[in-house]
DNA sequence: TATTGTTATACTCTATAACTATA
DNA sequence: TATAGTTATAGAGTATAACAATA
């Protein structure tokens, strides 16, 4: 995290504006930013998923199926941010409780999900339900702002991921 | 998390743009970008944070206290996005590093902290060591992206804030 | 032999409630 | 009586390594 801000130095002259000072120095980390604008926002939305006894985590993997086509373990995990060993447990919890299935894959190593009319069932509640703080938020920030933002969050991830690897 | 984009229904007529078709649809999900945009950079500066055997949240407890000015562990749980058994045992283990320490307040209630000299020369250093990951993201993402993205996020937060609560 | 997941294990954080000390 | 933190405790996620099955 961290260190996406100037360093403690001042701020080198070909760094526009917003140059961090004594107190807002830690308002300009880019990581810390990230992660508490993901708090105010999900804590509007946390009861929603909390009523239907899902984690966070798991709420995130019944999103990313409802995109429609089956996917396979891997492809969870990155898109979900989960690491390998919880996804076997979330994936284990979600088809017991019948929210998602197995499904056939030519390739046996692979763990390949989909929703189950259940789920998708699931998703659609949950999505009606918290339409109205989805939108209170939506309003409040402004449509053209948040897709900004969003477009603006998807690039940074596509650039960071095409960096060369950290050494 | 979660229903930060558009309903299942057809995106709504005042909704510009952007409109989830049946692949993208996980890829708006606000809450989700910013998690998946927060991963990708944050693990450009874990390692850093690793060699030294800190804990991001602990690393972010010491990022706050760099700003200068004591903190109460109230106000490091709000800005550091940090629950209260939780940054009760980070303070002490980073007070037991001797990378804190404690400060005396008119109120004995409040546990009020500030960085050691050992705590402010392994920010000043980690901050240093990581400046090159850092530029790297800065240059490829470029200036004025960046601080426009931090300006979104911290609108967003502040914006979300003062919402009414949920219901 | 490389890839995909699972299992095992230790640690940390999350989250809630109950408790203590101070105001 | 209200506030600020701490303690207690249960549960889930993080992270690494070792293992199993398949390609």
């Amino acid at each position: 995290m961290v260190a996406l801000t100037a360093p403690t130095s001042p701020a080198a002259p070909e760094e526009p504006s917003q140059a961090p000072t004594a107190t807002n120095y830690y308002e300009r980390s880019l990581t810390v930013a990230l992660l508490r604008a993901r708090e105010s926002t999900m804590r509007r939305f946390k009861k929603y998923v909390d009523e239907r006894d899902l984690s966070l985590p798991q709420w995130r993997v019944l999103r990313a199926l409802a995109d429609g086509e089956p996917l396979d373990a891997g492809t969870l995990c990155e898109r979900c941010v989960i690491l390998p060993p919880s996804l076997t447990r979330i994936l284990r919890a979600l088809g017991e409780r019948g929210l998602t299935r197995q499904v056939e894959c030519a390739d046996a190593r692979r763990h390949m999900v989909t929703l189950s009319e259940k789920g998708q069932t699931m998703f659609d509640e949950l999505v009606g339900a918290s339409e109205h703080s989805r939108r209170e938020i939506y309003d409040a920030f402004g449509p053209e702002k948040m897709a900004l933002l969003l477009d603006l969050l998807n690039e940074l991830r596509e650039i960071t991921e095409t960096l060369p690897d950290h050494d």
